[in-house]
DNA sequence: CGATAATTTGAATTAACTCAACTGTTGTGG
DNA sequence: CCACAACAGTTGAGTTAATTCAAATTATCG
């Protein structure tokens, strides 16, 4: 029994909100150190889910936010033909279900795009605690109001650029997104198909593979499959250069 | 001096949270009468603003929520060209300035489309109280959250239909947001312009213009400029009946 | 190793756009 | 109060970016 409860504390302490590197971008952002750990213990962290397996379907009912630790998610409706629509792909430090606190229903399916490690937030016991935390009430509405102008971002993106200018503007918010988690900027995989980016971006899966071939033959990219290295930077950013100046962060999450 | 106070309490009474028509839609739902007296008491109510005025602009620094009392408000942003696009149109109920939270800046114009009455609740005072209320911090973040879903129809909107789907989409949620806000669902006066829908749309003015003249053809609609009557609602609906059924609400917000 | 799925590439089609002209509306100053 | 300018909306014709359909090629997995 030491022995299992060591094992356990071993575990606890490698995924403690307090060591962990993705805090700077999730729910512990502003706490006091003591409030880290009031947080840390209403946290569950579940064993890791595999590449494929469903996280959350439409009309689930609402219990918990999560947030990725490792890996990949994608965020998804489907049509009653039952064709997907991607809502959204979704890296460490990023948080789900923010959409379902109003109705206390998923509003889509969250599908592992690889084996993934998620901290489950349980909403009520987070509500509770933010009356008693106002830096953690604060970091959670600000969590969200990032969310809404990711969303905006998105929505002017779709209404108003060529194909071209939204997978650029989708790669270099990638790019932002890995650099900012310690990955390399330049040199990253793809957790998701050209299906999903197309369905994401709302393109044909057709025009999102010929585009990687033209940044590719530009000298933009080096694409092969799943791995994509962006070779000039600046031109590929060079090709978003007429979107609205509000919006320009082109990270669109945290 | 007991007339000015006698004059503005007269006025405060006449606008108060606990008799405001709109108060389901907003801040007080949900909250205990005496609850709504504190939160009245950190509302301020300015006089109304003119048609074209301007109630802040992309990098204003983030001071207050804005409520729409009566009136309309489209919140846009502008390209280095000069060239509007509007982010979304804002009718009485509706909230204003939830993307401002993430870094303490608006990141938008918001304009008022005709005489608009408004309701502004200073944030730092907001926080505050609801950390001390939690059906008030539960109501806060449920409107949040609606928005984010309201934004995620709209991405899936924009990604997956045609401009015809688009604009029957858009006179359903006006429709519904017209109903429950007491008003004909369907005969009333659009306070924006084709260009503006278009924008909002991602279509362009002509577009929308030749839709409504397809819809008034084919009996859907009649139109005469600002001026829509739905004839046929059951058809307008149909028009968009392949879209996803998980965000199948018309009403995108509240 | 074979089968299924993902990706690439080509050719034809189309929905929506741009450009352009015209009409109707609104508001302003002489 | 009217005339005229500026603006908003409609309609038409040609263009185009991205789609759909189709086929070939390359991974991935049992």
């Amino acid at each position: 029994m030491g022995t299992h409860s060591k094992v356990v504390s071993i575990d606890g302490i490698k995924v403690a909100c307090s060591n962990c590197s993705l805090a700077s971008l999730c729910l512990p952002f502003g706490l006091e150190s003591e409030d880290v750990d009031r947080l840390e213990r209403i946290v569950k962290r579940n064993r890791p889910v595999q590449r494929g397996q469903i996280l959350f379907s439409p009309g689930d009912h609402f219990r918990s936010l999560y947030v990725i630790k490792t890996g990949a998610v994608k965020t998804f409706t489907q049509t009653p033909s039952g064709d997907e629509h991607v809502v959204g792909f979704h890296l460490p430090g990023e948080m789900l279900g923010l959409d379902a606190i109003q109705d206390d229903r998923h509003g889509c399916f969250a599908k592992a795009l690889e084996t993934t490690a998620i901290c489950e937030v349980p909403f009520d016991n987070l509500e509770q605690l933010s009356a008693s935390i106002p830096s953690l009430q604060h970091q959670l509405l600000r969590l969200m109001s990032k969310e809404v102008s990711a969303e905006a971002n998105m929505i002017s993106l779709l209404n108003n650029s060529t194909a071209e200018e939204r997978l650029a503007s989708f790669l270099i918010s990638l790019s932002e997104r890995f650099r900012r988690r310690g990955f390399s900027a330049t040199d990253f995989f793809l957790a998701m198909s050209r299906q999903d980016i197309g369905s994401y971006l709302g393109l044909a899966l057709e025009t999102v593979s010929r585009l990687f071939t033209r940044f590719q033959d530009q000298g933009i990219l080096q694409v092969e499959r799943k791995h994509v290295r962006i070779l000039d930077m600046d031109r590929l950013r060079g090709l978003l250069r007429h979107q609205t100046p509000c919006h320009t962060q082109a990270d669109k999450r945290s």
